[in-house]
DNA sequence: CGGATCGATATCCCCCGGGTATCGATCCGC
DNA sequence: GCGGATCGATACCCGGGGGATATCGATCCG
């Protein structure tokens, strides 16, 4: 299976329609029409089903879409890695975290990587919550700043780097920042104060009270005005400002900071930074 | 970066000879550099360095290698798992395990799952010790039951099943067999009786006194002959004879068997024998 | 019932991936 | 040191396949 039929496949399975798909593509729609009629008769398996108005998937057809998107991210991996590679290519690893997160493990790390003889340079990429086992996987990073429980380090190396406890951030003066600590179903259903929320992966919001919150700026923001509240790892304190108030939440999980790494991966740079890393 | 030009690349990287490259691939020498050249001029990254005598991986090369292979792997696993997923193929879940390994675990969790409604039929397919990894990488398995920590488990979800001591089997009658209990120190350096060598993954063998072992039926031979020993887990025992003898170990590693699955695998065979083996 | 939508079919074209012949450079044996 | 052997690169040719356009046939809708 070559990767241009698996390309047009995942467009097709995507859209759900193959005049769309060949646009995305940048190709008309026959030659698209009949690439996939090729593949299913190499595979021997149906992997839509097409009325002349409609187009569905088959179970196979499933099953190739979730197999394809993960190798496609593969080739891409390897693709990208290949060309950093090269040398005078600028960095030789790229760390993916989360904005504001970390902040101080993920300094002392690089500083002590840094010191170490024959380390390359690091490049550093923030994005947004849940993007970040994209990049490791389709090879826009080489490793990763994770935490558990929030982010999903299924099928990655992990090493556990820093363990913290959460605190529940609230406006200051809130009655309740009198209370030494509080629990989960305390703040869970304040009435005057309701949680905020973030967006999914794809950019939607769940249903609740709360306000929908872009980034973490704009977050505290509202905090300090009173409209919401938020449970974050004690950490965050060092963003704080004299409007916020933090207790201690004995019941909410432990946020647990590990770095991550695709697991074949074998290069002597990426093995000093995590060496580095843990040796903290 | 199309299937083909990696597969093209992964065969002249391991070869380090284009003629041979070639051959393996069944094609002609020509079209092969050629394609090389491209690929390498697509890329911008030279990723062999050729004399007319001798070709070597650069460091690139040896990036694109790695990842080369895993994508390779990943795409063939797209396809065979499509095939799989063919209505009236046979097998909805192939799962794969060593020989003599952990059957007692295996048996009662594939009639736990054969019972549950909705099951699929399970193949079981046991190859040699280190293959595992492999065939859930590239397909030809959905599932295995591997063993901490001797298998790798990097890159897999796992959920754990079952946990043993460890054994040393010996001659029935050597004097070691009236101990409680013994240490590795005590069986490592036997000089009467040396421990056995398995093949490692390449099908080589390390150095060492002991004896090559090729599979468990032989191993055993040779221990009732009192020409090895071994340490294994304690399920070992209903495959003894009364030429055998065993004596714990007590800081011998603790064998746990896990069931692993490609981390994206979020089929609805898998999740229900998975829970099958957990629930046990 | 007629137009619109959408995938399939028919047909053409040309690029690219494959083959053969050959060259140039390096190593080796005598 | 020279001639043959080895091995990758180059030159050139050919055929198939992947792309485009034009059109058809089926279904839905007003």
């Amino acid at each position: 299976m070559e990767t241009r039929e698996l390309r047009y496949f995942v467009a097709v399975a995507e859209e759900l329609h193959f005049g769309r798909a060949a646009q995305r593509l940048g190709m008309a729609q026959p030659p698209l029409s009949r690439a996939i009629r090729q593949l299913e008769r190499r595979l021997g398996v149906d992997l839509l089903e097409r009325t002349s108005r409609s187009v569905a998937l088959t179970d196979a057809g499933a099953v190739l879409l979730r197999e394809g998107r993960a190798a496609l991210d593969a080739v891409e991996a390897a693709e990208r890695r290949t060309r950093r590679a090269h040398p005078g290519s600028g960095a030789g690893l790229v760390l993916v975290t989360k904005a504001a997160a970390a902040t101080e493990v993920l300094a002392k790390m690089l500083d002590a990587y840094a010191a170490e003889p024959g380390s390359v340079p690091v490049d550093v990429v923030l994005c947004s919550v849940g993007e970040q086992e994209g990049m490791l996987r389709d090879g826009r990073a080489d490793v990763a700043l994770l935490h558990k429980p929030f982010d999903s380090i299924t099928g990655f190396d992990v090493e556990e780097l820093h363990s913290e406890t959460q605190v529940v951030v609230l406006p200051a003066g809130h009655p309740l920042t009198t209370r030494k600590h509080l629990r989960m179903a305390d703040v869970d259903a304040l009435p005057d104060l309701p949680m905020a929320r973030w967006p999914r992966r794809d950019g939607t919001y769940g249903g609740g009270p709360g306000p929908e919150i872009h980034d973490q700026a704009q977050l505290l923001q509202l905090i300090s005005l009173g409209r919401a509240l938020v449970v974050l790892p004690e950490s965050v304190r060092p963003y704080l400002t004299e409007g916020h108030a933090t207790v201690p939440v004995l019941d909410a999980p432990t946020v647990t900071t590990v770095i991550a790494w695709p697991p074949h991966s074998t290069s002597r740079a990426l093995a000093g930074l995590v060496r580095a890393a843990t040796g903290l």
